[in-house]
DNA sequence: CTAATAGTGTCTTTAAGACAATATTTG
DNA sequence: CAAATATTGTCTTAAAGACACTATTAG
Protein backbone atom coordinates (compact mmCIF):
# COMPACT_ATOMS: atom_id res chain seq x y z
CA UNK A 1 0.00 0.00 0.00
CA UNK A 2 1.61 3.47 -1.45
CA UNK A 3 1.50 6.10 0.32
CA UNK A 4 2.04 10.14 -0.88
CA UNK A 5 4.02 12.72 0.29
CA UNK A 6 0.84 13.49 2.86
CA UNK A 7 1.09 10.20 4.04
CA UNK A 8 -2.15 9.16 2.36
CA UNK A 9 -3.61 6.05 0.90
CA UNK A 10 -5.13 5.79 -2.53
CA UNK A 11 -8.21 5.22 -0.71
CA UNK A 12 -7.19 8.02 1.90
CA UNK A 13 -6.64 10.31 -0.67
CA UNK A 14 -9.96 10.01 -3.29
CA UNK A 15 -11.86 10.26 -0.23
CA UNK A 16 -10.65 13.97 0.58
CA UNK A 17 -9.85 14.75 -3.23
CA UNK A 18 -11.37 18.51 -3.96
CA UNK A 19 -11.74 18.72 -7.66
CA UNK A 20 -10.58 22.54 -6.98
CA UNK A 21 -11.34 25.00 -8.62
CA UNK A 22 -9.82 24.02 -12.40
CA UNK A 23 -11.95 25.46 -15.22
CA UNK A 24 -14.59 23.05 -16.91
CA UNK A 25 -15.70 23.46 -19.84
CA UNK A 26 -19.10 21.86 -21.48
CA UNK A 27 -18.54 19.09 -23.48
CA UNK A 28 -21.07 18.18 -25.99
CA UNK A 29 -21.71 15.78 -29.22
CA UNK A 30 -22.44 16.74 -32.50
CA UNK A 31 -23.64 14.00 -35.22
CA UNK A 32 -23.17 14.35 -38.77
CA UNK A 33 -26.09 11.64 -39.75
CA UNK A 34 -25.31 10.91 -43.55
CA UNK A 35 -27.99 8.50 -45.66
CA UNK A 36 -28.37 7.81 -49.11
CA UNK A 37 -31.86 8.36 -50.92
CA UNK A 38 -33.02 8.17 -54.33
CA UNK A 39 -33.43 10.96 -56.69
CA UNK A 40 -36.26 9.93 -59.09
CA UNK A 41 -35.42 10.65 -62.26
CA UNK A 42 -38.37 11.00 -65.10
CA UNK A 43 -37.99 8.20 -67.42
CA UNK A 44 -40.03 4.98 -66.33
CA UNK A 45 -37.09 2.95 -67.46
CA UNK A 46 -34.28 4.63 -66.01
CA UNK A 47 -32.74 3.83 -62.26
CA UNK A 48 -33.44 6.49 -59.72
CA UNK A 49 -29.69 8.60 -59.04
CA UNK A 50 -28.81 8.25 -55.33
CA UNK A 51 -28.07 11.41 -53.61
CA UNK A 52 -25.67 11.62 -50.27
CA UNK A 53 -27.65 13.73 -47.16
CA UNK A 54 -26.85 15.31 -43.83
CA UNK A 55 -29.40 16.03 -41.58
CA UNK A 56 -29.96 19.35 -40.34
CA UNK A 57 -31.69 20.97 -37.51
CA UNK A 58 -33.09 24.41 -37.82
CA UNK A 59 -32.14 26.42 -34.53
CA UNK A 60 -34.76 28.04 -32.40
CA UNK A 61 -33.04 29.95 -30.04
CA UNK A 62 -30.04 31.86 -29.41
CA UNK A 63 -27.38 31.70 -30.58
CA UNK A 64 -27.34 31.49 -33.96
CA UNK A 65 -31.43 31.48 -33.96
CA UNK A 66 -32.71 30.37 -37.58
CA UNK A 67 -29.40 28.77 -38.88
CA UNK A 68 -29.11 25.63 -39.28
CA UNK A 69 -27.11 23.10 -37.60
CA UNK A 70 -25.59 19.52 -36.70
CA UNK A 71 -27.96 17.81 -34.14
CA UNK A 72 -26.45 16.94 -30.93
CA UNK A 73 -25.85 18.04 -27.13
CA UNK A 74 -24.56 17.61 -24.00
CA UNK A 75 -22.54 14.97 -22.44
CA UNK A 76 -23.65 13.45 -18.96
CA UNK A 77 -21.77 11.94 -16.11
CA UNK A 78 -23.05 8.59 -16.82
CA UNK A 79 -22.38 7.96 -20.20
CA UNK A 80 -19.28 7.87 -22.92
CA UNK A 81 -19.00 10.85 -25.19
CA UNK A 82 -20.13 7.51 -27.91
CA UNK A 83 -23.15 6.48 -25.60
CA UNK A 84 -23.98 10.53 -26.01
CA UNK A 85 -24.03 10.40 -29.65
CA UNK A 86 -26.07 7.52 -29.53
CA UNK A 87 -28.81 8.85 -27.30
CA UNK A 88 -29.17 11.51 -29.55
CA UNK A 89 -29.10 9.83 -32.85
CA UNK A 90 -32.32 8.10 -31.22
CA UNK A 91 -33.52 10.79 -29.74
CA UNK A 92 -33.72 13.00 -33.62
CA UNK A 93 -33.82 9.75 -35.74
CA UNK A 94 -35.64 6.77 -34.01
CA UNK A 95 -32.73 4.95 -34.95
CA UNK A 96 -31.84 2.46 -32.10
CA UNK A 97 -28.79 0.78 -33.58
CA UNK A 98 -26.64 1.58 -36.60
CA UNK A 99 -23.07 2.70 -37.99
CA UNK A 100 -21.66 5.36 -35.46
CA UNK A 101 -18.21 6.17 -35.18
CA UNK A 102 -16.31 8.93 -33.43
CA UNK A 103 -15.06 11.50 -35.57
CA UNK A 104 -12.56 14.83 -34.19
CA UNK A 105 -12.99 16.96 -31.42
CA UNK A 106 -13.60 20.38 -31.66
CA UNK A 107 -12.16 23.04 -29.00
CA UNK A 108 -11.41 26.23 -30.60
CA UNK A 109 -11.97 29.00 -27.85
CA UNK A 110 -15.04 30.86 -28.68
CA UNK A 111 -16.46 28.17 -30.98
CA UNK A 112 -19.76 28.46 -29.01
CA UNK A 113 -20.33 32.25 -28.28
CA UNK A 114 -22.37 31.12 -25.37
CA UNK A 115 -19.52 29.80 -22.99
CA UNK A 116 -16.62 27.34 -23.20
CA UNK A 117 -18.12 24.06 -25.36
CA UNK A 118 -15.61 21.92 -26.29
CA UNK A 119 -17.44 19.13 -29.03
CA UNK A 120 -16.55 15.71 -29.39
CA UNK A 121 -18.23 15.08 -33.31
CA UNK A 122 -19.52 11.86 -34.50
CA UNK A 123 -20.42 10.17 -37.65
CA UNK A 124 -23.60 8.22 -38.54
CA UNK A 125 -24.48 6.18 -41.46
CA UNK A 126 -28.50 4.99 -41.67
CA UNK A 127 -30.46 3.15 -44.05
CA UNK A 128 -32.96 6.59 -45.24
CA UNK A 129 -36.22 4.01 -45.14
CA UNK A 130 -35.43 2.96 -41.02
CA UNK A 131 -35.47 7.11 -40.33
CA UNK A 132 -38.25 8.33 -38.65
CA UNK A 133 -37.69 12.13 -37.91
CA UNK A 134 -38.80 13.70 -35.26
CA UNK A 135 -38.57 17.64 -34.16
CA UNK A 136 -36.66 17.89 -30.87
CA UNK A 137 -37.28 20.27 -28.17
CA UNK A 138 -34.60 22.42 -29.26
CA UNK A 139 -35.43 22.56 -32.96
CA UNK A 140 -38.10 23.73 -35.19
CA UNK A 141 -37.12 21.97 -38.27
CA UNK A 142 -35.21 19.23 -39.62
CA UNK A 143 -34.29 18.46 -42.79
CA UNK A 144 -32.37 16.93 -45.27
CA UNK A 145 -29.27 18.24 -47.37
CA UNK A 146 -27.48 16.91 -50.22
CA UNK A 147 -23.61 17.73 -49.52
CA UNK A 148 -23.54 19.70 -52.42
CA UNK A 149 -26.05 22.21 -51.37
CA UNK A 150 -24.61 22.95 -47.70
CA UNK A 151 -23.14 26.42 -47.78
CA UNK A 152 -21.71 28.30 -45.10
CA UNK A 153 -23.66 30.26 -42.96
CA UNK A 154 -23.97 26.76 -40.80
CA UNK A 155 -23.89 28.13 -36.99
CA UNK A 156 -21.37 27.64 -35.17
CA UNK A 157 -18.30 25.56 -36.86
CA UNK A 158 -20.54 22.94 -38.07
CA UNK A 159 -19.54 23.70 -41.56
CA UNK A 160 -16.10 22.51 -40.62
CA UNK A 161 -17.12 19.38 -39.19
CA UNK A 162 -19.39 17.94 -41.80
CA UNK A 163 -16.22 18.77 -44.41
CA UNK A 164 -14.20 16.45 -41.85
CA UNK A 165 -16.92 13.77 -41.88
CA UNK A 166 -17.26 13.97 -45.95
CA UNK A 167 -13.37 13.52 -45.76
CA UNK A 168 -13.55 10.37 -43.41
CA UNK A 169 -16.25 8.69 -45.20
CA UNK A 170 -14.78 9.44 -48.72
CA UNK A 171 -10.98 7.77 -47.21
CA UNK A 172 -12.73 4.77 -45.51
CA UNK A 173 -15.11 3.87 -48.34
CA UNK A 174 -11.74 2.65 -50.28
CA UNK A 175 -11.16 0.41 -47.39
CA UNK A 176 -13.89 -0.75 -45.41
CA UNK A 177 -17.53 -2.11 -46.03
CA UNK A 178 -18.78 1.22 -44.73
CA UNK A 179 -21.02 2.28 -48.01
CA UNK A 180 -22.82 -1.31 -46.49
CA UNK A 181 -24.42 0.83 -43.63
CA UNK A 182 -26.00 2.95 -45.77
CA UNK A 183 -27.88 0.56 -47.86
CA UNK A 184 -31.54 -1.81 -47.22
CA UNK A 185 -31.53 -5.20 -46.04
CA UNK A 186 -31.08 -6.06 -50.16
CA UNK A 187 -29.98 -4.40 -52.68
CA UNK A 188 -28.32 -4.80 -56.29
CA UNK A 189 -24.56 -4.41 -56.78
CA UNK A 190 -25.85 -1.21 -59.21
CA UNK A 191 -27.24 0.57 -56.70
CA UNK A 192 -24.14 -0.14 -54.20
CA UNK A 193 -22.50 1.27 -57.04
CA UNK A 194 -24.67 4.24 -57.27
CA UNK A 195 -23.44 4.90 -53.42
CA UNK A 196 -19.91 4.89 -54.18
CA UNK A 197 -20.19 7.28 -56.81
CA UNK A 198 -22.54 9.65 -54.84
CA UNK A 199 -20.39 10.05 -51.74
CA UNK A 200 -17.17 10.03 -54.25
CA UNK A 201 -18.75 12.38 -56.75
CA UNK A 202 -16.99 10.09 -59.90
CA UNK A 203 -17.72 7.36 -62.11
CA UNK A 204 -16.18 4.03 -61.46
CA UNK A 205 -15.54 1.15 -63.46
CA UNK A 206 -18.20 -1.39 -63.38
CA UNK A 207 -16.17 -4.86 -63.90
CA UNK A 208 -13.42 -3.64 -61.63
CA UNK A 209 -16.14 -1.71 -58.97
CA UNK A 210 -17.78 -5.50 -58.99
CA UNK A 211 -14.73 -7.34 -58.41
CA UNK A 212 -13.58 -5.08 -55.39
CA UNK A 213 -17.01 -5.55 -53.74
CA UNK A 214 -17.58 -9.33 -54.32
CA UNK A 215 -15.50 -9.66 -51.15
CA UNK A 216 -18.14 -7.71 -48.63
CA UNK A 217 -21.69 -8.74 -50.11
CA UNK A 218 -23.29 -12.24 -50.26
CA UNK A 219 -25.73 -12.89 -53.11
CA UNK A 220 -29.09 -13.98 -52.69
CA UNK A 221 -31.46 -16.09 -54.98
CA UNK A 222 -33.98 -12.86 -55.69
CA UNK A 223 -33.84 -10.71 -58.07
CA UNK A 224 -35.57 -7.23 -58.68
CA UNK A 225 -38.48 -7.41 -61.47
CA UNK A 226 -41.19 -5.29 -63.07
CA UNK A 227 -38.09 -3.03 -64.35
CA UNK A 228 -38.24 -2.58 -67.94
CA UNK A 229 -34.83 -4.09 -68.56
CA UNK A 230 -33.10 -7.13 -66.92
CA UNK A 231 -33.98 -8.32 -63.65
CA UNK A 232 -30.51 -8.00 -61.26
CA UNK A 233 -29.10 -9.98 -58.36
CA UNK A 234 -30.24 -8.94 -55.13
CA UNK A 235 -27.19 -9.15 -52.34
CA UNK A 236 -26.67 -8.64 -48.94
CA UNK A 237 -24.08 -7.65 -46.54
CA UNK A 238 -21.49 -10.22 -46.12
CA UNK A 239 -22.03 -11.89 -42.18
CA UNK A 240 -18.68 -12.07 -40.31
CA UNK A 241 -16.90 -14.74 -41.26
CA UNK B 1 -32.01 40.75 -36.27
CA UNK B 2 -34.08 38.08 -35.10
CA UNK B 3 -34.98 37.75 -32.18
CA UNK B 4 -36.26 34.45 -30.01
CA UNK B 5 -39.46 33.54 -27.61
CA UNK B 6 -38.43 36.09 -25.32
CA UNK B 7 -38.15 39.12 -27.64
CA UNK B 8 -34.24 39.27 -27.01
CA UNK B 9 -31.75 39.78 -29.93
CA UNK B 10 -28.69 37.93 -29.91
CA UNK B 11 -26.38 40.46 -28.30
CA UNK B 12 -28.82 40.80 -25.13
CA UNK B 13 -29.48 36.53 -24.96
CA UNK B 14 -25.47 36.32 -24.52
CA UNK B 15 -25.24 39.20 -22.23
CA UNK B 16 -28.01 37.33 -19.69
CA UNK B 17 -26.66 34.02 -20.55
CA UNK B 18 -26.06 31.94 -17.60
CA UNK B 19 -24.35 28.76 -17.87
CA UNK B 20 -26.93 26.98 -15.44
CA UNK B 21 -26.13 23.90 -13.83
CA UNK B 22 -25.31 21.02 -15.81
CA UNK B 23 -22.18 19.39 -14.92
CA UNK B 24 -18.92 20.01 -16.46
CA UNK B 25 -16.45 17.29 -16.69
CA UNK B 26 -12.56 17.96 -16.79
CA UNK B 27 -10.47 17.88 -20.12
CA UNK B 28 -7.75 16.78 -20.56
CA UNK B 29 -4.80 16.03 -22.70
CA UNK B 30 -2.54 12.53 -23.01
CA UNK B 31 0.28 12.25 -25.27
CA UNK B 32 1.86 9.48 -26.88
CA UNK B 33 5.13 10.66 -28.05
CA UNK B 34 7.29 8.18 -30.13
CA UNK B 35 10.40 8.25 -30.80
CA UNK B 36 12.97 5.54 -32.61
CA UNK B 37 16.36 4.92 -31.19
CA UNK B 38 19.01 2.81 -32.96
CA UNK B 39 19.95 -0.18 -30.21
CA UNK B 40 23.43 -1.08 -30.77
CA UNK B 41 24.78 -4.24 -32.57
CA UNK B 42 27.78 -5.60 -31.03
CA UNK B 43 29.60 -6.30 -34.44
CA UNK B 44 31.43 -2.97 -35.60
CA UNK B 45 30.52 -3.62 -39.01
CA UNK B 46 27.36 -4.21 -38.51
CA UNK B 47 24.69 -1.49 -38.79
CA UNK B 48 22.47 -0.69 -35.44
CA UNK B 49 18.70 -1.69 -35.39
CA UNK B 50 15.64 0.69 -34.53
CA UNK B 51 13.52 0.69 -31.77
CA UNK B 52 10.10 2.07 -31.61
CA UNK B 53 9.62 3.86 -27.93
CA UNK B 54 6.73 5.21 -25.61
CA UNK B 55 7.58 8.06 -23.25
CA UNK B 56 6.18 7.41 -19.64
CA UNK B 57 6.30 9.16 -16.87
CA UNK B 58 6.24 7.51 -13.27
CA UNK B 59 2.89 9.16 -10.96
CA UNK B 60 3.99 11.08 -7.99
CA UNK B 61 0.49 11.63 -6.91
CA UNK B 62 -2.29 9.50 -5.85
CA UNK B 63 -4.35 8.21 -7.69
CA UNK B 64 -2.14 5.30 -9.21
CA UNK B 65 0.76 5.95 -7.58
CA UNK B 66 4.25 5.19 -8.35
CA UNK B 67 2.61 3.37 -11.73
CA UNK B 68 3.58 4.98 -15.29
CA UNK B 69 1.50 6.92 -17.02
CA UNK B 70 1.46 9.13 -20.05
CA UNK B 71 2.36 12.57 -20.12
CA UNK B 72 -0.46 14.95 -20.37
CA UNK B 73 -2.37 17.75 -18.67
CA UNK B 74 -5.16 19.73 -18.18
CA UNK B 75 -7.01 21.88 -21.25
CA UNK B 76 -7.12 25.84 -20.46
CA UNK B 77 -10.00 27.45 -21.84
CA UNK B 78 -7.63 29.77 -24.07
CA UNK B 79 -6.62 27.40 -26.32
CA UNK B 80 -7.49 24.24 -28.15
CA UNK B 81 -6.81 20.52 -26.85
CA UNK B 82 -4.06 20.69 -29.79
CA UNK B 83 -2.69 23.59 -28.54
CA UNK B 84 -2.67 22.04 -24.77
CA UNK B 85 -1.06 18.80 -26.36
CA UNK B 86 1.72 20.68 -27.78
CA UNK B 87 2.42 23.05 -24.69
CA UNK B 88 3.04 19.61 -22.76
CA UNK B 89 5.06 18.12 -25.35
CA UNK B 90 7.20 20.96 -24.82
CA UNK B 91 7.20 20.76 -21.37
CA UNK B 92 8.15 17.03 -21.13
CA UNK B 93 10.70 17.27 -23.89
CA UNK B 94 11.81 20.65 -24.84
CA UNK B 95 10.15 20.08 -28.23
CA UNK B 96 8.88 23.08 -29.66
CA UNK B 97 7.51 22.12 -33.42
CA UNK B 98 7.12 18.15 -34.35
CA UNK B 99 4.51 16.02 -35.37
CA UNK B 100 1.33 15.87 -33.20
CA UNK B 101 -2.02 14.65 -34.11
CA UNK B 102 -5.24 14.27 -32.48
CA UNK B 103 -6.18 10.63 -31.91
CA UNK B 104 -9.22 9.78 -30.18
CA UNK B 105 -11.43 11.16 -26.98
CA UNK B 106 -12.14 8.90 -23.93
CA UNK B 107 -14.58 9.38 -21.84
CA UNK B 108 -15.39 6.28 -20.30
CA UNK B 109 -17.00 6.73 -16.52
CA UNK B 110 -14.85 6.14 -13.83
CA UNK B 111 -11.94 6.19 -16.08
CA UNK B 112 -10.13 8.86 -13.72
CA UNK B 113 -10.87 7.90 -9.78
CA UNK B 114 -10.74 11.34 -8.90
CA UNK B 115 -13.24 12.75 -10.64
CA UNK B 116 -14.86 12.96 -13.99
CA UNK B 117 -12.71 13.37 -16.72
CA UNK B 118 -12.61 13.16 -20.53
CA UNK B 119 -9.33 12.82 -22.44
CA UNK B 120 -8.75 13.58 -25.98
CA UNK B 121 -5.48 11.61 -26.41
CA UNK B 122 -2.92 12.56 -28.76
CA UNK B 123 -0.05 11.19 -31.02
CA UNK B 124 3.53 12.43 -31.31
CA UNK B 125 6.67 12.18 -33.28
CA UNK B 126 9.78 13.31 -32.74
CA UNK B 127 13.17 12.65 -33.99
CA UNK B 128 14.90 10.93 -30.54
CA UNK B 129 18.57 13.40 -31.37
CA UNK B 130 16.26 16.77 -30.50
CA UNK B 131 14.71 15.23 -27.38
CA UNK B 132 15.35 16.61 -23.77
CA UNK B 133 13.97 15.29 -21.07
CA UNK B 134 12.65 17.47 -18.09
CA UNK B 135 11.14 15.71 -15.23
CA UNK B 136 7.92 18.12 -15.01
CA UNK B 137 6.10 18.67 -11.50
CA UNK B 138 4.08 16.09 -11.09
CA UNK B 139 6.77 13.19 -12.05
CA UNK B 140 9.53 11.69 -10.48
CA UNK B 141 10.61 10.05 -13.46
CA UNK B 142 10.16 9.73 -17.45
CA UNK B 143 11.42 7.07 -19.28
CA UNK B 144 11.55 5.41 -22.89
CA UNK B 145 9.52 2.34 -23.59
CA UNK B 146 10.00 0.00 -26.43
CA UNK B 147 6.05 -0.93 -27.17
CA UNK B 148 6.97 -4.99 -26.75
CA UNK B 149 8.30 -4.16 -23.04
CA UNK B 150 4.87 -2.33 -22.10
CA UNK B 151 2.68 -4.30 -19.88
CA UNK B 152 -0.38 -3.79 -18.56
CA UNK B 153 -0.70 -1.95 -15.45
CA UNK B 154 -0.09 1.58 -16.65
CA UNK B 155 -2.07 4.06 -15.07
CA UNK B 156 -5.82 4.98 -15.72
CA UNK B 157 -6.70 3.33 -19.40
CA UNK B 158 -3.34 4.58 -21.06
CA UNK B 159 -2.73 1.03 -22.33
CA UNK B 160 -5.74 0.94 -24.23
CA UNK B 161 -4.74 4.87 -25.43
CA UNK B 162 -1.08 3.51 -26.25
CA UNK B 163 -3.01 0.53 -28.84
CA UNK B 164 -5.19 3.09 -30.22
CA UNK B 165 -2.25 5.40 -30.84
CA UNK B 166 0.33 2.27 -32.21
CA UNK B 167 -2.78 0.76 -34.54
CA UNK B 168 -3.09 4.54 -36.54
CA UNK B 169 0.59 4.62 -36.30
CA UNK B 170 0.96 1.62 -38.29
CA UNK B 171 -2.12 2.40 -40.56
CA UNK B 172 -0.84 5.57 -41.18
CA UNK B 173 2.56 4.68 -42.51
CA UNK B 174 1.53 2.54 -45.65
CA UNK B 175 -0.48 5.39 -47.04
CA UNK B 176 1.54 8.97 -45.75
CA UNK B 177 5.21 10.15 -44.78
CA UNK B 178 4.84 9.96 -41.17
CA UNK B 179 7.93 7.95 -40.87
CA UNK B 180 10.05 10.52 -41.76
CA UNK B 181 8.79 12.83 -38.31
CA UNK B 182 10.92 10.31 -36.76
CA UNK B 183 14.31 10.60 -38.69
CA UNK B 184 16.77 13.17 -38.44
CA UNK B 185 17.29 15.41 -40.96
CA UNK B 186 19.95 13.50 -43.28
CA UNK B 187 19.43 9.97 -43.42
CA UNK B 188 19.88 6.82 -45.60
CA UNK B 189 17.02 4.55 -47.14
CA UNK B 190 18.14 1.47 -45.21
CA UNK B 191 17.59 3.59 -42.28
CA UNK B 192 14.21 4.58 -43.16
CA UNK B 193 13.52 1.39 -44.09
CA UNK B 194 14.17 0.08 -40.57
CA UNK B 195 12.10 2.45 -39.27
CA UNK B 196 8.98 1.05 -41.15
CA UNK B 197 9.85 -2.86 -40.06
CA UNK B 198 10.53 -1.45 -36.46
CA UNK B 199 6.86 0.21 -36.30
CA UNK B 200 5.34 -2.27 -38.63
CA UNK B 201 6.68 -5.42 -36.68
CA UNK B 202 7.91 -7.44 -39.77
CA UNK B 203 10.03 -7.53 -42.45
CA UNK B 204 9.94 -5.60 -46.28
CA UNK B 205 11.44 -6.38 -49.20
CA UNK B 206 14.05 -3.73 -49.99
CA UNK B 207 13.58 -3.03 -53.82
CA UNK B 208 9.74 -2.91 -53.14
CA UNK B 209 10.30 -0.51 -50.24
CA UNK B 210 12.59 2.07 -51.60
CA UNK B 211 10.57 2.04 -55.25
CA UNK B 212 7.24 3.00 -52.53
CA UNK B 213 9.37 5.76 -50.59
CA UNK B 214 11.18 7.32 -53.45
CA UNK B 215 8.50 9.47 -53.91
CA UNK B 216 8.85 10.56 -50.47
CA UNK B 217 12.28 11.75 -50.29
CA UNK B 218 14.81 14.06 -52.01
CA UNK B 219 18.35 12.80 -52.68
CA UNK B 220 21.45 14.96 -51.10
CA UNK B 221 25.24 15.10 -52.90
CA UNK B 222 26.45 13.51 -49.34
CA UNK B 223 26.96 9.91 -48.61
CA UNK B 224 27.80 7.98 -45.35
CA UNK B 225 31.14 7.30 -44.64
CA UNK B 226 33.63 5.38 -42.41
CA UNK B 227 31.57 1.97 -42.05
CA UNK B 228 33.05 -1.14 -43.00
CA UNK B 229 30.83 -1.18 -46.06
CA UNK B 230 29.97 0.30 -49.40
CA UNK B 231 28.61 4.24 -48.76
CA UNK B 232 25.09 5.11 -48.56
CA UNK B 233 23.92 8.41 -50.19
CA UNK B 234 22.08 10.63 -47.46
CA UNK B 235 18.41 11.96 -48.33
CA UNK B 236 16.33 14.37 -46.78
CA UNK B 237 12.32 14.69 -46.82
CA UNK B 238 11.37 15.98 -49.95
CA UNK B 239 9.65 19.61 -49.80
CA UNK B 240 6.26 20.61 -50.53
CA UNK B 241 6.12 20.69 -54.23
C1' DC C 1 -37.88 -4.42 -81.94
C1' DT C 2 -36.13 -0.72 -78.55
C1' DA C 3 -34.26 1.32 -74.66
C1' DA C 4 -32.36 0.39 -70.72
C1' DT C 5 -29.77 -2.12 -67.23
C1' DA C 6 -27.15 -6.63 -65.83
C1' DG C 7 -23.34 -9.24 -66.03
C1' DT C 8 -18.88 -10.90 -67.95
C1' DG C 9 -14.52 -11.12 -70.67
C1' DT C 10 -10.19 -9.44 -71.52
C1' DC C 11 -6.40 -6.52 -72.54
C1' DT C 12 -3.54 -2.98 -70.39
C1' DT C 13 -1.38 -0.61 -66.67
C1' DT C 14 0.47 -0.18 -62.22
C1' DA C 15 2.03 -1.59 -57.88
C1' DA C 16 3.77 -5.03 -54.89
C1' DG C 17 6.09 -9.48 -53.86
C1' DA C 18 10.16 -12.19 -54.21
C1' DC C 19 14.87 -13.02 -55.35
C1' DA C 20 19.22 -12.36 -57.07
C1' DA C 21 23.06 -10.10 -59.13
C1' DT C 22 26.40 -6.48 -58.96
C1' DA C 23 28.93 -2.43 -56.57
C1' DT C 24 31.74 -0.41 -52.74
C1' DT C 25 33.85 0.12 -48.65
C1' DT C 26 37.25 -0.79 -44.38
C1' DG C 27 40.03 -3.70 -41.55
C1' DC D 1 40.27 -10.70 -49.61
C1' DA D 2 36.19 -11.05 -46.33
C1' DA D 3 32.22 -9.33 -44.37
C1' DA D 4 28.99 -6.25 -44.60
C1' DT D 5 25.76 -3.02 -46.69
C1' DA D 6 24.17 -0.36 -51.13
C1' DT D 7 21.90 -0.31 -55.32
C1' DT D 8 19.64 -2.03 -59.25
C1' DG D 9 17.45 -5.55 -62.36
C1' DT D 10 13.91 -8.55 -63.38
C1' DC D 11 10.47 -12.03 -63.16
C1' DT D 12 6.02 -13.00 -60.98
C1' DT D 13 1.61 -11.88 -58.92
C1' DA D 14 -2.30 -9.18 -57.84
C1' DA D 15 -5.16 -5.45 -58.32
C1' DA D 16 -7.11 -1.68 -60.81
C1' DG D 17 -8.13 0.85 -65.13
C1' DA D 18 -10.46 0.91 -69.46
C1' DC D 19 -13.54 -0.90 -72.88
C1' DA D 20 -16.52 -3.74 -75.16
C1' DC D 21 -19.40 -7.58 -75.72
C1' DT D 22 -23.42 -10.50 -74.54
C1' DA D 23 -27.89 -11.28 -71.74
C1' DT D 24 -32.50 -10.12 -70.33
C1' DT D 25 -36.50 -7.56 -69.45
C1' DA D 26 -41.17 -4.48 -70.16
C1' DG D 27 -43.61 -2.21 -73.29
Amino acid sequence: MRLDANGLTEKQFLKQYNPGDYPRPSVAVDIVIFTVVDVQGDNYRKLSEKELRVLLIRRGEHPFIGQWALPGGFVRPDETVGEAASRELAEETGVQSGYLEQLYTFSKPGRDPRTWVISCAHMALIDSNRVNLKSGSDADDAQWFAISTIKNGLAFDHAEIIACAIQRLRAKLEYTDLALRLMPEKFTLTQLQQVYEAILGKPLYKAAFRRKVMGLVQETDKYTSDKGHRPAKLYTKKTGE
